[in-house]
DNA sequence: ATCCTTAGATGATAACTATCATATATGACG
DNA sequence: CGTCATATATGATAGTTATCATCTAAGGAT
């Protein structure tokens, strides 16, 4: 059946931020695009009706998602006391919540694996989207190379700490790298 | 057929050795175990002989990779000038060689984000894997936390160095990082 | 030398996947 | 109000996958 325009820019939308979610949970390869289409309340069928390829749409789920972190990050500073801008992200980057909730959390840790394998109009989501918290970073250190240090340092950390799959291990990593950014020179 | 116990264990180990690289490459769902049999130079069929899974499989590939990289620091820090080992290490691990080289290089990078989705005995052989190399640093630095960081901020890099699929960009991180490394207490 | 064991080959299965073709109900528009 | 365009549903296809059953050739133990 046909259904109202707003109604499909809804539902287009739904779909996209289902694929944000489930990607970000499973990987690009560990879910369908029937899953996804179920999620979103629909069918599988008309989904080559609204996108090119699985892989366009993870283009675009990538895209949103990292968007969706820069406004986070925005929020935190516009939140944090001034000064400690740079020290508030931060704690809330490195935090048992994000580690927690990949589905929700940062998609340069959730998306960066399969970024680098898939490469194509995914791995150009990815770059558009780091350079942007890269430049949030950036305005806050005055520096481009310690933000994208730091960046580095987050994103290590919380792939290291997902992974290991101990809770005691990963607070562990996450502090140490809370430390280490604290003692730099941010 | 059948085959010597001899030829038998080479040709198990075969199947971890290539697991290891394929996975590293294009992650554990992305190969098939036809594939890293047809790669090993068998059939899919004795499999499971062999091996109770695929996810065991992973699990001893990702040791094995970990393994490996553990017998790489060794090499380069008994190679370096003393007082050097760890400043070696990072630029030995935050190159370009080793950005584009997945199916042989760190596999903390390739499968971390596995690792965190698959969980169980694959976690396990990452952790175990991970307290390895983290052992290695510690040693040098002197201070696990420290050690903890160092490993984090050189995984985060390279994952984004892989990810962004931007030769320019990708140097830009990996030196980033190399520099906060270098400016680093290590 | 013989028997038994077994690594690996062949083949099957049941499920799942990305993608496409077609049908249909209903907005959009005249 | 009637016609048309189309978003979504249903259904199909061709391919892939993990896993298992069975077969067989040859190693190993006696």
């Amino acid at each position: 059946m046909k259904v109202s325009r707003e109604r499909a820019a809804h539902n287009r939308d739904a779909v996209v931020e289902a694929a944000s979610r489930l990607f970000r949970s499973h990987g690009v390869d560990g879910v369908s695009i029937g899953e996804i289409m179920q999620e979103s309340g629909l069918t599988h069928g008309g989904f080559y009706k609204q996108f090119g390829s699985k892989e366009a749409l993870a283009a675009e789920a990538c895209a949103r998602a990292l968007e969706r972190g820069a406004e986070r990050w925005r929020g935190i500073i516009d939140a944090a006391a001034p000064g400690d801008e740079v020290k508030a992200l931060t704690q809330d980057y490195l935090s048992a919540r994000n580690r927690d909730a990949a589905e929700t959390g940062c998609a340069l840790v959730a998306v960066g694996t399969d970024s680098a394998r898939k490469g194509g109009a995914l791995a150009t989501a990815f770059r558009g989207g780091m350079e942007g918290l890269a430049d949030i970073l950036t305005e806050r250190t005055g520096d481009r190379s310690r933000a994208l240090a730091h960046l580095s340092q987050m994103v290590g950390a919380m792939v290291l700490a997902r992974a290991v799959g101990d809770p005691a291990l990963s607070e562990e990593i996450l502090e140490a790298a809370r430390g280490a950014l604290d003692a730099g020179p941010d």
